[in-house]
Formats: structure tokens, sequence, C-alpha cells
DNA sequence: GAATCAAATGTAAGCGCTTACAATAGAGGC
DNA sequence: GCCTCTATTGTAAGCGCTTACATTTGATTC
């Protein structure tokens, strides 16, 4: 264990190497336009003085930080967590780094987290959803760093995106649920403001009720936080009713998720007392009892190509795509066929 | 919004200002240098300009990124995601930016992590757990980076450490299953290899057993990577065996939901047939049915601990003091009591 | 073997900021 | 009014890297 006490620089490489500096910049960015010979005595002197590239004169002289920004509302959502891991491995794959923040579902300070990633350094950024407050576009746009959107889809967003439509999805699931019989229908919603996604699932499936000569009006609606335990208190509140709908469609699989334990707590059986579906198809709905009824929505696959488009824009070989990846019915216990 | 075409520079600042760039830096960095009169017109020079600082240009001067780096298994595994989001949120309010990294579980690729998130610049950088190779060491501490471990705990341990001591909370459970009779136990267990967590707490089963007198040499043990569909398959080689168990207890929550869904396929009744346990004390433990019995982990707390100290560590208040968090047992209904 | 040309390498000019040190201004003491 | 001392501001030297341009090397052709 030699610690040497100085940080070797790409001087004290080129100096062992025998070259000069432009080249083992070269070795270390362009390697094929170094004739082999030379690669191979450069890197073994990088590699004996362990040098790595000072980050600071890198960004300065390079102007890029091969560092990519992600504003999300929080990684403990499992559907967040799984797409920002496949975005974060596509991104190393491709020589970037992820930088992170998150807004616990706060609309309101993702300006401010805009900001601190550009300050940061990041050469381009991802955020979740469309709605926001157009000045970030600007903001972006002035600075000429690119963004991307993701988990919601908008024909020709500006700027682009990459996920699926979350009001077809809904809607494909609330018809599957009439079509099964089911006239009485509840919904816990995960909360609208500031939120297309949850805003577009519930849109959704007035949509289906509509489309079904149903009457939307009569349908209750619970608005409520992301949680287990917010779950459960929104199924209390709709037991409390006078009538009880038989089939409860909820936001996301974590509301539905603490709407089961409540149920359960409550004496009931599903599906047999009632209905429950959820959306997100996350780990949860498979282990579930019964298993959940949900819509499934490749987040890993999201994540990977948010990545490898957002690379490609901030590298200037795209401006910016949009993409609308399928999401799939995922049938299972907790849904009841009436009929 | 008049759209300037090149990013004004302090070169700009001073220029219109009618100082010099130092003055302009100075009011910047440490203002109570600069007399008010300056200051404000400085101030006013830089707004008008819509002025902000180049990234590069400051890291490389001032020799801080304000980031910090973590390296983790996967987001995908509950456990870290939440323990790194409250890390996030912590390092935001202290004025830090996080950058994210993740090895899959394959420990061998962690020393190019730490390179790669060196390059980019973080000042300092938290790591999970204690087992890898020494050369990391060695690396960050010639080139001063501050390190911290995560999630497990070693006393007197070299660079610091917080988080909680997974042998003797492993133990402690261990102890509990013996005492509520069962002697044939089983052991679904993460993978060993490079991962001390799995390793200590393997290791805390076998000391409860030769604290109690039974012979770990009998105990059946199987090792499998992290998953829901692992736990299940682990499940039906335990199965195979001539005598079956009393009790399976899993290395971590989700090999035990795989277990018990497993289980359940099997026709076999939990806590009746055979009692699982888990550890971690995810959502999912809640949730599950019949609940799962597991070790509770401040998860959260560890890692806004973690962003604490780390950034004291950054900025030379602090040389790195370890911290151990204390775990706590969950009984819940999967552990039947045979007495 | 000279001429030609492409490939490989070297030279050196920044990139925009911080900060050590130098210069200047202003205040106070005599 | 002159000197001293301190508060304020200015000057300019890097920080370590990338890259445009210049130079050298070496293969190919005639």
């Amino acid at each position: 264990m030699s610690t040497t006490r100085t940080v070797p620089t790409l001087d004290d490489v080129a100096r062992k190497a025998g070259v000069s500096t432009a080249t083992v910049s070269r070795c270390l960015n362009s390697p094929e336009r170094v004739v082999e010979r030379t690669r191979s005595r450069v890197l073994r002197a990088v590699e004996e003085l362990g040098y790595t590239p000072n980050f600071g004169a890198r960004v300065m002289a390079a102007k890029r930080t091969f560092t990519i920004g992600a504003i999300i509302p929080t990684m403990e959502n499992a559907i967040f967590a799984r797409g920002l891991q496949a975005f974060q491995e596509e991104l190393h794959a491709r020589g970037y780094t992820l930088l992170v923040s998150s807004t616990s579902y706060k609309p309101e300070i993702e300006a401010e987290q805009v900001r601190a990633l550009v300050a940061r350094g990041a050469d381009g950024l991802l955020l979740i959803g469309y709605a926001r407050n157009p000045d970030i576009y600007d903001y972006l746009g002035q600075r000429a760093i690119p963004a991307l959107l993701a988990w919601a889809f908008l024909p020709g967003a500006e700027p682009a995106c990459i996920g699926f439509d979350n009001r077809r999805s809904m809607q494909a699931l609330a018809n599957k649920v009439i079509s099964m019989g089911h006239r009485d229908i509840a919904v816990i919603s995960g909360i609208v403001e500031g939120n297309d996604r949850a805003e577009d699932r519930r849109q959704g499936i007035i949509d289906a009720l509509l489309e079904n000569g149903l009457d939307p009006a009569k349908m209750r609606i619970i608005e409520t936080p992301y949680g287990i335990e917010n779950g459960a208190m929104a199924f209390d509140q709709l037991m409390e009713e006078e009538t009880r709908p038989t089939v409860v469609m909820c936001g996301n699989d974590v509301l539905a998720a603490g709407a089961m334990r409540r149920a359960r707590e409550l004496g009931m059986s599903i599906p047999d007392d009632i209905s429950i579906t959820g959306f997100d198809d996350i780990e949860l709905a498979r282990i579930l009892t019964p298993t959940l009824t949900t819509v499934h929505v490749p987040h890993r696959e999201m994540g990977r190509r948010a990545a490898a488009e957002l690379v490609r824009m901030v590298e200037q070989q795209s401006d910016g795509l949009s993409e609308q990846l399928e999401s799939s019915l995922i049938l299972r216990e907790s849904l009841k066929d009436l009929n």
C-alpha cells in the first residue's frame, strides 16, 4: 500500500508513457485514433499510476459531464425504483452516470430540483409525466438541456415522452370489469393534483363507464396519497356508504393492497364479497392473497428505452423521439366474474 | 424573454458592474468580504445578465462538486430503495446531490463503479456492507475521498459504518424460534459470496443453534439469489428432503414471500404445517397472508444518518463516526409457537 | 529512392473560475 | 499634513483537460 501523496494527472501519465498529453487524452476518449502499440503503453501507465481523470477539468474542457439527472416522486414506490434501476443500468452501459432527485409527490418543488440538477451539470433530464409548470421547459430550452418524459404517453407532446397511455390502459381494465357484470364501481384514486398519471387513470374509468352507458356521476371516488395505509383507510370510507360497490378499482397496486388488507380485517372475502383491482403489476400483485388483477406496465423496458433515447438526445443524434409502450391486462383472482 | 445566444460568464458580469472578476466571485462566495455598495451593483448585474456559474469551471477551481455517490446492489430491492430515498432527501436538505450506481449483486464490478463515481466528481461515497477488495479503500484513501459503509455494523471498522448487527439480529430471531419449540430448522439464505449481510445472518442462526445445544451440521441451508421466484424454488428443494423442517428461516422478506407462495401452492398451511420467517420488515411483510414474522430494520433512519455523517466527513468536520442502530423482532402470524 | 498522402502524434491555446498576493483607498493617530 | 494600518479591490496564476492545428512518421506508388 504505497499511498502516494498527490493524485496523478494526465501529465504524469504522459511523462511515464513517454508521449504527449494529447495522446493520453485520445487513448482515453477516442482510442481508435491511437495506434495499438502506443495505446497499450499508455494504458499500462494509467493502470500503474491509478490515474482517474479530474472531473472538473474534463467538464470544463469538454463541456460535458456524462451525467444525466432524473427527478421522480420517490424511490420508495416500486414502480419508480424498478424503472430507475433499469434507467441507471442502461446509462452506465453507455458511459453515463445517474444523478437522482425526488419531489415526494410535491410538484411545486420540481422547478427547484431541476435547477439543482442543472447546476450540478446534468447533460440531460428525465422527468415523470407531462403535467408541470411550463417555465421549467423554458429554462431547460434556454440552456439547451434535453429533457425526456416517462411514465406517461401523450402523442405529439413536447418534450418527447416514453411510456404508455395510462388512460386507455385503465379504460381497458374498466371495460373488462364491466363486461364481467360489475355495475357498482368505486374508485380509490391517487392524488390527481399535479399528477397526470392518476388523473388519466381516473378518466379512463369514466371513459369506460360512458362507453357502456353507465353514469359516472354515481361512481364513488376516494382520492388519497400513495401508501398501503391510505388504501386501507380509503376502503373504510367506501364501506361506510349505504350501497356497497361490487368492485373497488384502485389507482395502483399499493392502494389495492391496502384495500385488500382492510377488506380482510373487516371479515370480507375477496372476490366473493367484493372484487378489487390494481394498476402497475408490481411483484406484490402476484403474492397477495388472493392474487391481484391489475394492469401490467413494462417499467424496466421503459427505463431502458428512456436512457437510450436521452443519451441519443444529449449526443445530438436525436431531437427526441416519443415512443409508446404497451401495457396489458393481468387477470388474477381478486376480480370476480359476476356473469 | 430575450434568449441570449451565448451564456454570460463571470467576465461579462465583471465588465457590466465595472469591477474585477475577483470581486464578482467574492460577491457570490463570501459576500461579507465585499462592501455593500459594490455588492449590490454586482448582484444587479448578475440578475440582469441571468448569470449562472459554470459548473465545470467552478468544480475545477474549488475542487468540490457537492455531489455524493452511492453504490448499492439494486434499487429494486425495497430495503435499498427506502434507505437510499432517505439518504437522498437528507443530502438534498444539506445542499448535496446524489449520484447513483449499482452492482446487481456482483461484488466484482464494484471497483469499477467506485472509479466511475469518483471520475464523476463524487466528494464522498456510500457503500453497502464491509466485505470488499481492500484496493478500493486504498484508491479512495489516495484521493482523500471519504467513504461510509451502511447496512452493516462492525465495531471499530475502517471506514466507519452506520447500520445494525445482522448477525446478532438474526441470532435473536433464531433464539425466539427455538424457544417456541422448533428444532428442525431449514434456511433459505441469500448468496453469501461477497455479501457480508447474508453471511452474517446465516451465522446468526448457527450461533443460536450452538447456544441452544443444537447441531448446526444437521441444518439444511439453501443458498439462492435475491427474488421471489428464487425463494419459491428454494422452498421446493427443501420440501424434497426426507424430513421436513418445522420452520424455514429466510435471509430476507422477499425470499420468505416466495417460500410462502410456494407453500400455499403445495397445499401447505402456514403456520400450521410449516412456519416461515423473514428479515428486513419491508411493507410486504404486513400484507402477506399470513403476515410475516421478521426482523425490523430502520432503513430510513439509517439512510438519513448516513447522509448526515457523510456530509460531515466531506466537510472535514468528522473523521467518520460509526453508529449502531437497533433492529427489533416483529412477531406475526407466520411463526407458530409449538409449545 | 523520391514523391505523395494518410495516419499518428505533438504543440499549445484556451475553458471560466478561485484565490494568493499586490495595489489602492480610506481611516485614524500624531 | 504625513504616516501607519486595515479594509477593499485588482491582478494574474493556475486548476487539468480537450482539441484545432502543426508536425512527424511511415506506407504506398511510380
